[in-house]
DNA sequence: TGCCTCCTTCCACTGTGTGGAATTGGTGGG
DNA sequence: CCCACCAATTCCACACAGTGGAAGGAGGCA
């Protein structure tokens, strides 16, 4: 029972994919190249897309851009999104009692992508940002997180392809092991991918939700483990007070 | 030169036009409804666009929702826009040194869309929200200053829209007309379609990108009238400024 | 002005998407 | 507990929409 699929829709998708933070502006060319399609084909979707008002052309550049409404399916995401109605009060509450950020993610393909994330601010008080960023799967706390609960065989896929473009795979295969061992001991685990930053996370298991998982970090210069163990327990809590709330919400039910 | 346009594609991309604030929760039935397409390519084109990550199937209520990966269209949307980029921080700042909500939106099909609106809020310092979200052309001060900034075919497209679905109409053209008279005169446009709130609005050419409108609105029980006055000034310096930074950072050229 | 490159349009072919009809599956009622 | 109903899915033959190689255009740079 092949899942049947539309290949004309499913081409005009990836062209979308393609547009990235850093690859804002493309041309049929560049899609062809990176979909792998024949630019004549490529040509004739993104007319249709511009068409249907997702793609914007823009003459000078002889390229294209992700046009206005797009983020219309952003807003109607997450204002359908039970989770996230859940989540991100109580998100705030603990970014504002702990001045740390905090952040909800799923996965995607091979990298993770924020569902919301809050960063704590010494000024703006704090600011919601970044929902729809990406991290890596490999290198983030969130990402092994994530990888302690995926399917055996999804994980095994994943791991062909970080091995595929990772030079320090050995390394870092120990790495994400350790993680994943936390993650099944203690409910947690941390990982500093970026400098001066320690960041901790927990997979949320919802009912008849995909998984979720929810983050914290802070820059500071004291020891990881330490700010870890401190964190960890306040997350773990968020992750506890998500799942019942979700729960009493009648998430996941008729 | 009929543009060419891709028929599954693009009734793809209506069915996750389908999905709204409200409508977050979808059938095959109900999608098939508001498509006016058969069941069956209902059907196979939401198994498609799951398949794609961009749908969620809800079993238990046998319906699909928007999932996570466009939220990530939404991120690259934003930061690949110039015009964004450049008035961002300006409305921020505007909005904070008047205490009010600054909105910048372009038109989409019959509904003026926000690609970000600050709200100035007396607790939270301010919080910027809503991107993604939709008002009505005909009722709002956006709405009004876009039209008189609009072709007149499609103006009279949407004019005929209108008409059909508001039942007072005459009143309403009386307004819009005034409003487009006062933004020709002006430079903007007022108008409170939700009570107690006082919104005006401004439109902002720029070179090489359609046009956007930014609007500034408040919370008042004072006369409208005295209210806008004293907004207008620095609405219209607002979009002065944007458009001259935006100039000068190369938009719309090479 | 003329070359060069990239994008678009053309065209014949084929395979893919289509929608009515039959089937399955899941829910609420008897 | 089983049956009847409704909606969603799968089946199927057909038609035609989408495909990609190759020719034709439109800019941009020298």
């Amino acid at each position: 029972m092949p899942t049947p699929s539309n290949r004309s829709l499913e081409r005009g998708i990836e062209i979308l994919r393609a547009f990235r933070p850093g690859s804002t502006l493309l041309g049929n060319g560049e899609l062809a190249e990176r979909t792998g399609l024949a630019p004549a084909t490529v040509s004739r979707l993104t007319q249709t897309l511009v068409g249907a008002g997702l793609l914007e052309h823009d003459r000078p550049a002889r390229a294209y851009r992700l046009a206005a409404p797009v983020l219309s399916f952003a807003h109607a995401m997450r204002t359908g999104s039970t989770v996230l109605q859940v989540a991100a009060p109580r998100m705030r509450a603990l970014a504002e009692k702990l001045r740390i950020n905090v952040g909800l993610a799923v996965a995607d393909r091979s990298e993770m992508l924020y569902l919301e994330s809050i960063r704590y601010n010494k000024k703006a008080s704090l600011r919601s940002v970044v929902s729809g960023q990406r991290v890596p799967i490999e290198l983030t706390s969130l990402g092994r997180a994530w990888l302690a609960t995926a399917p055996p065989a999804r994980r095994a896929e994943l791991t062909k392809e970080f091995e595929a473009r990772r030079s320090n795979w050995p390394r870092l295969r120990r790495e994400i092991d350790k993680a994943i061992e936390s993650v099944r001991r203690r409910g947690w685990c941390v990982a500093s991918w970026q400098p001066e930053i320690v960041a901790l996370a927990t997979p949320l298991v919802l009912p008849n939700e995909r998984v979720h998982v929810l983050n914290a970090s802070l820059s500071t210069s004291e020891p990881a483990n330490e700010v870890a163990q401190e964190m960890s327990a306040p997350l773990l809590a968020l992750g506890e007070q998500i799942a019942r709330e979700f729960s009493a919400r009648g998430g996941g039910l008729a």
